[in-house]
DNA sequence: ATGCGACTTCAAGTCGGCTTGAAGTCAAGA
DNA sequence: TCTTGACTTCAAGCCGACTTGAAGTCGCAT
């Protein structure tokens, strides 16, 4: 049994997030001591599945979502929908950056001799190549 | 000479965006005519490399730098070391989306039984593995 | 009994990149 | 003249993931 502070310390999150964490629902509400948050150790593995979801890319209201699925059903079953979908998002990452980094290439290379001439190059490679103008 | 109105429909930016860049420092003050602000021609230029420069990735603040370096040396010269700096950005996302995907894959492969099984097994690959909790 | 440190709650602040809303101005057309 | 529509300014709102601050509570050691 140990309060907000130990689990802090030893999970490196700070005791206002797993606060937030509870207020989310990421985490169960916490027995009370006198007011206080008493945890058993059990809340490790259940910080570890939210730090290991938050490392893959999942939102906090995604994690929510996740950890309800894959208490109702089969985890492997809710995993594996959960994982496809995320895999598809990180591909599209993937491509997005891999346009930045075209985009900063050809920027490294410019050889205009004003601001205005990279204007008007890059308009036409906008134009051009669809260089999507809004990344996001 | 044209309207913010025009100007906003055949750039695709929101009239507000462009108010907004002015007021950020990223265009120059328009002039006025009877209180409403018109353009030249030249608008495009600059409203060009600003969307290259965040399809690039740059930051809105990031951008009014680049914009002030390239104007005071030369562009090729002040592109080259933005332009090194973001590439160097984007290896270590390169690298965080591909930590992300691998996480993703292996939490599609789960065969625990248990969401707490998960956490056991996650909370050692975290260990082990040093799949950095905190992504950014 | 009082001071301390760790905790509690709740509201508000932070960052970026805008958007939205309210209230007002301006020129043109019916 | 009066309305319309496009513009103006300024303040505030939005999203996510927290953090920060104020004010209060708890139990222990001095």
């Amino acid at each position: 049994m140990s309060t907000i502070g130990e689990i802090a310390s030893r999970t490196g999150l700070r005791a206002s997030a797993i606060r937030y964490y509870e207020a989310q629902g990421l985490l169960p509400t916490a027995a009370r001591q006198g007011g206080k948050r008493v945890y058993d150790s059990s809340i490790f593995q259940r910080i570890a599945i939210i730090n290991l979801a938050k490392a893959a890319g999942f939102s906090l209201s995604e994690i929510r979502d996740v950890l309800t699925k894959v208490r109702s059903s089969q985890p492997r079953t809710a995993w594996k929908g959960f994982a496809k979908v995320k895999r598809a998002e990180i591909e599209h990452e993937l491509e997005r950056l891999s346009l930045r980094k075209r985009i900063v290439t050809a920027l490294g290379r410019c050889r205009c001799a004003s601001l205005d001439d990279c204007g008007r190059a890059f308009a036409d490679a906008l134009a051009v190549n669809s260089f999507t103008p809004r990344l996001k």
